[in-house]
DNA sequence: ATCATAGTTAAGCGCAGAATGAACTATTGC
DNA sequence: GCAATAGTTCATTCTGCGCTTAACTATGAT
């Protein structure tokens, strides 16, 4: 068992492997030339380590006319490398820093049951923002305005507030290194955008991809451009 | 943030130093030397790796005397170090393979609340042969003996059964790649270890210890040579 | 004091394995 | 058909980084 850990931390220990697999954190699928541009090398060389990275089973592809589509072959390894990410040495941040301006966003994950990755973070930004939740010493709370907001949007918040379950809290992205939030609140509006289609969930990731409908309704209830 | 990922990675990667962490992955707090001879390389060698590891807040010292003993400066350490380990590629096991003796277990781990590591499996072995637990397809039960010998040892199966979760049921170790048991009866057996100082919790870590009392413990009732 | 053991630091070597170059197959579009 | 794009294979080059040799400090035992 040792020597197979090992073999498995080189693998995914090597630079640029690491960088493929980083890229491959969002959940999509990248074809080999995307991946040889993201992490910046030949194609030959991506062609080499992505095979290694079939060989170890971390990836599978999907071959679609003459691409191919690489992912991750199991959500495991989407597990290992969060954990793994969760290990990196924390900057000292200041307070405050301003958020940066997010590019357009393309993905986003799932964190069990609650939206987070850039547009979980999005989302709990544009709510502080206009003001539907509030931040007070480190926890969330909806707003007067926010109540109407969330029953406007179909959301019954008597209903989560019965629950046992946390009803609205703060919750860390790892990769983001900001806030989004969890709770029963957090699993409702998730819930909420998977029935009504702005989001979809893929099948053997943690990714979730926002479709044409999504894109407006993120534009219209939170002014997120994707 | 991706080329921090990129360096924790290779920093595990590399093999000497994966293998380091590995050793390290009982819990156990280990000297430079004990770690030389463990991963098989040359004192100055594993100062090297140790320091680079001690850099990046993966592992801690403590100082005593001449010696001085490394372990991981947190859980999350040991949790990325599983989840990486979970990745390995798993050979084709036949059923038919007897359970090899273990040598003399020095140490265990738990499973947020439950036993695992050699001892769990241990623990499990034993209740199997002394048929206090059988094994019917795919699922752990109870023997009539069993429950006897349950409440011989204090512990009150009923009250479990009432429980909302699980009652009993296998969960595979992923370092030793066996069953043990897990749900509330493990828990159950656990915390009756903990309670009667059999086993101590250690700080920082998922280790437990077995003390003196343990070892007696664990003789009279699961003839387990620790 | 002296010797042994524990651990660190510095400098140069050596090699595994990543990157490159060139030649190849496969699919799409015209 | 031909050209263009996507991806792979193999032989060769090259280089980063781990390992060793050697000299060092520190603690403990006699």
């Amino acid at each position: 068992m040792e020597d197979q850990f090992i073999k498995t931390s080189s693998l995914i220990g090597d630079p640029t492997r690491a960088s493929i697999l980083w890229t491959l954190m969002d959940g999509r699928a990248f074809t080999a030339t995307e991946l040889a541009v993201s992490v910046n090398t030949s194609p030959q060389n991506i062609s080499m380590h992505l095979g290694k990275l079939l060989d170890a089973d971390l990836l599978c592809v999907e071959k679609q006319g003459r691409h191919k589509y690489y992912r991750f072959s199991n959500k495991e390894v989407a597990y290992a490398l969060e954990a793994m990410a969760s290990l990196v040495p924390k900057p000292e941040v200041s307070l405050k820093n301003k958020p940066e301006n997010y590019p357009p966003i393309k993905f986003c994950r799932t964190c069990y049951d609650h939206l987070t990755g850039k547009i979980g973070v999005a989302v709990t930004d544009s709510l502080l923002e206009q003001e539907i939740i509030v931040e007070k010493n480190n926890a969330f709370e909806i707003s007067k305005e926010g109540e109407k907001w969330f029953s406007d949007l179909g959301i019954n918040l008597e209903e989560a507030q019965k629950q046992k379950r946390i009803f609205l809290k703060p919750c860390l992205d790892w990769s983001e290194r900001r806030n989004h939030i969890a709770g029963s609140v957090g699993t409702l509006l998730f819930n909420k955008m998977i029935n009504e289609d702005w989001l979809r969930k893929t099948e053997n990731s943690r990714a979730i991809i926002v479709t044409g409908k999504g894109e407006a309704a993120l534009l219209k209830y939170f002014k997120i451009v994707v």
